[in-house]
DNA sequence: GGGCTAACGCAAGGAATTTCGCGTTAAAGT
DNA sequence: ACTTTAACGCGAAATTCCTTGCGTTAGCCC
């Protein structure tokens, strides 16, 4: 969703209403029985106004991930290579498996095409890139972040996605052992 | 979808029309966009007979992506573990690169908690059992089909998902040798 | 071949979604 | 403060989706 050409607060807050709604009815029932005639009665905001600004229910769905992808915690910096491995897979790890998981990862399917996806993408992609080489700055070696990406954040994703069964911390950990011991 | 009582020529051709009409509209639209009003019209069955057949959308395509799924190529035997693997790897990053490749992923969220899908899943895991157990048996030592998953297949559906930029073959033996690598 | 009935075609009806025109509100600019 | 106009509310129309009842077709079984 792009900004408002008039972000003044009646806008902002309908968008915040709307928003609200959307993460409330998703707390208390599925995705596909979702419509956007459900989220304008329960945000208080007329039908038209929602299909007006948003269009499609993938579009709005889109906009409320994003804003709540925008607004997630930062990468770690517990001040060791390991410590930031697993703080950062536990933490997806939950994530995956909260309330809001399936969405997540819905998401990224659905929105993989819209620039503001792109932009976050590659906004973490540096963050956890700074990640690694405040690692090897501290002596504690040089990691890819490819490698990264795939030995530890394409399992959870998978599991979650496959097996319906998000992974827990135990095995989140397993996968940063995995990626240490493919350095050495 | 499950066996029809009556499997007989009109409803296997019913059911084929529909399933050619499905991939037929998902490659020349996207996903969106497509409805079983369109679908019986481009079959030429009624609406009536699909609704009443699959009942939903999600069902059908579900049905259509689980029927292509089981006509796939079976799982390679080369004679040798990374053989094996490199074929396996090389033919799923192909897969889901392919037209349908979206689809097999987005189905893979959608039917999940069918009890076909995790029937195909787990027939499909046990097919990779065989796999790597073949290996062992030559001597090359034995693969934890789990680490097999996670460092091969989870990678190339990452990709697929999050970069909508599926890997190549090269990129394929590199996850080949990560898994081998970390036997040692 | 002949009866049985599941599956299909058809058409109408109902329900939900999506759009549209118009008046009103309130944010932004001067 | 005043003007401008983007965004919203409202109601109704248009479109699309989904269901239902009934007659017909054609596999299946004897």
């Amino acid at each position: 969703m792009q900004q408002a050409r008039r972000p003044g607060g009646r806008s902002a807050r309908v968008r915040q209403q709307v928003h609200e709604a959307v993460l409330d009815l998703l707390s208390e029932q599925d995705w596909h029985s979702l419509s956007i005639p459900q989220i304008a009665e329960r945000s208080g905001v007329h039908q038209a106004t929602v299909y007006r600004r948003w269009g499609t229910l993938e579009a709005l769905v889109d906009d409320v991930v994003m804003e709540r992808l925008s607004q997630e915690s930062p990468v770690p910096d517990t001040g060791s290579l390991r410590g930031d491995l697993e703080a950062y897979a536990v933490q997806l790890a939950a994530d995956v498996a909260g309330p809001l998981g399936a969405l997540y990862v819905r998401a990224a399917q659905i929105s993989t095409r819209t620039h503001e996806h792109q932009t976050y993408l590659t906004d973490r992609a540096v963050q956890l890139q700074d990640m690694l080489e405040r690692a090897a700055k501290r002596g504690e070696g040089s990691t890819d972040l490819l490698e990264f990406m795939e030995v530890i954040i394409a399992p959870v994703y998978y599991h979650a996605m496959f097996f319906n069964r998000p992974i827990g911390p135990d095995h989140a950990r397993t996968l940063v052992d995995r990626l240490l011991r493919l350095r050495k």
